[in-house]
DNA sequence: GCTCTATTGACTGATGTGGTCAATAGCGTT
DNA sequence: AACGCTATTGACCACATCAGTCAATAGAGC
């Protein structure tokens, strides 16, 4: 199907998967304008349709790059023999933002899946958008130990807060650097904050 | 400036400001047409341009007329004699959610303004995107009894996890109403569910 | 110098854009 | 009924951009 994209020599692939991603990144699968790609790319408008039969095999192969690329990436670093939730979730949050800084713009091309609505995408790309959800959310709590924590409240509720606290500090890091100049974020502060937050949360969830 | 506008009766101005809202807040300033709004509002393409210089004077007199209506709503409904900031916070989700679920499309209209960046707007609307953020986190804090929390954590840090929570809390209720036939959300159940919350935020962070 | 594939970019017809303007509809006044 | 005046229309404009095509060319291997 793309053989003849994937015999290419690595450098001129790249060059094509990241000015794409890029493009429908910033204007959904619609808004996307192939003429910009081509240009971002440095290749010619003839070579992207003598890859890809068409807009929309371009998109669909380039969903599966992205998703492959990020489930693999974060199950080889998540590590689910760890038992404490609160080191649990803070290593997930880190890996995240890690991938999220490596490859912002494959997250926001998948954000942006979720919001197409042409019939195209809402049938190819469901059951898979559903499976990288789970990444995010579902098996990171397996395993957890609950015993550590206070038996006073409902314990799902905390690891709910727990969650939610590493959620909204990396989105309010990440608002930050979308206002600053060069749009960067500041990791090694938003570890420090992280740590500060896990102090204050163990403090007042466990026993 | 717009007094021919807004001499129209109220109904027809609601048609063009509900549809232009509409339109700027699903495709963003730049890929907004005029064509769609004037379809949507059922009136002439040239009447929209009659009342209006241009696309550019429309959409700031959208933003004008955005900004008042979420702040007068808002100041009207709040309750700063409250020193309890549990029920402080509570009462400002759940006035935030009123308005949410009243005007969703101005509320996307605004936050889409955030990502314009073509100058007009970056430099037009700079001040005041930053004052409506206030709204949300700055004065909500004010006159706030903070002898009734624990004192062996940051208390700074633990306003901010009981905020944090309360808005993921709303968010999660607006996902799902998003995934709902009607998008109807569920208020009864989001208030049980502040309730709950609420006292495990009580039980672990006051004294 | 021949073959064959990789690559180019000018081109197409379709669609859509913000904005204009001469024409008209409809109402208040005389 | 006839005038004036504003509100309103929608065909129209010049231009931009779109996804996709294809005849022409470049360049590597033999």
């Amino acid at each position: 199907m793309f053989s003849k994209f994937l015999n290419l020599d690595k450098e001129k692939q790249d060059r094509i998967i990241n000015a794409a991603i890029k493009e429908f990144a910033q204007k959904g699968y619609s808004s996307a304008s192939t003429n910009e790609i081509v240009k971002e790319a440095e290749i010619s408008k003839g070579l992207l349709f003598h890859y890809f039969q068409n807009k929309k095999q371009l998109y669909l192969f380039l969903f599966d790059y992205c998703y492959e690329l990020l489930a693999d990436e974060f199950y080889k670093k998540i590590n689910f023999s760890e038992e404490d939730f609160f080191k649990r979730i803070r290593h997930a949050v880190s890996i995240k933002m890690d991938l999220l800084s490596q490859y912002p713009d494959i997250f926001k091309f998948i954000e942006e899946a979720y919001f197409e609505d042409s019939p195209l995408i809402k049938i190819e790309l469901g059951k898979r958008i559903k499976e990288l959800t789970d990444i995010n959310f579902g098996k990171i709590y397996q395993g957890i130990d609950l015993s550590k924590f206070r038996e006073d409240v409902d314990v799902q509720k905390i690891l709910k807060i727990i969650t939610w606290t590493f959620e909204k500090l990396s989105e309010e890091e990440l608002n930050k650097a979308k206002l600053s100049p060069g749009h960067e974020i500041d990791f090694q502060q938003l570890q420090i904050k992280a740590e500060e937050y896990f102090e204050v949360l163990t403090t007042c969830f466990y026993k």
